[in-house]
DNA sequence: GCCAACGTTGGC
DNA sequence: GCCAACGTTGGC
């Protein structure tokens, strides 16, 4: 049965729309153990990603995206002219771990974090409580109601 | 641009 | 193995 997950970038760097171009994209430079743990032994293929774009106006999340490769090392780690570069980084110990994800779709309208903050249901999700955690589980009923407000709003409420 | 929260490093 | 210092994230 298939997971869920949310995924930050900040759209200067790397935003749905890139990926909607690129159709897939290795995530490299995620430089956090926990989001390494994650990524290298819990995300498995055809697991569901929200995309979320931080450092934006608003911030929010704005698509879906879909696991297509499994954990496996994050060379430009290993590369000492990238930005990523880290030096305790080897063949043998690459340290650092990435997935590849798929473009799946950009929905129609931005959930802005602030609205998200609003919704009830959503208040346990870890995005709302441990915002700096850039790769993070997701409830399969959080992954349902933010698929819903993305197709039908936040409503008049 | 500020800065709070949090993660990492390294001396002891 | 503690914890102070430091660096980074990311909302505001």
């Amino acid at each position: 049965m298939a997971q869920y997950w949310l995924m930050k970038s900040e759209p200067n760097e790397y935003s749905i729309d890139d990926l909607k171009r690129d159709g897939r994209s290795p995530w490299y430079g995620v430089r956090n153990y926990q989001a390494r743990n994650i990524m290298r032994d819990d995300m498995k293929a055809g697991d569901e990603v929200l995309y979320y774009h931080s450092n934006a106006k608003p911030p929010g999340i704005v698509g879906r995206a879909r696991v297509v490769k499994e954990g496996y090392p994050d060379h430009t780690a290993q590369d000492p002219d990238d930005k990523h570069y880290d030096p305790k980084a080897s063949q043998d110990d690459p340290r650092w771990f990435m997935v590849d994800i798929e473009f799946v779709e950009k929905f129609p309208r931005l959930l802005a974090l602030p609205d998200l903050r609003q919704v009830e249901a959503l208040q346990q999700m870890v995005l709302l409580n441990r915002s700096r955690l850039s790769v993070q589980p997701v409830k399969e009923e959080e992954f349902d109601l933010i698929l819903r407000l993305a197709k039908e709003g936040f409503g008049d409420s």
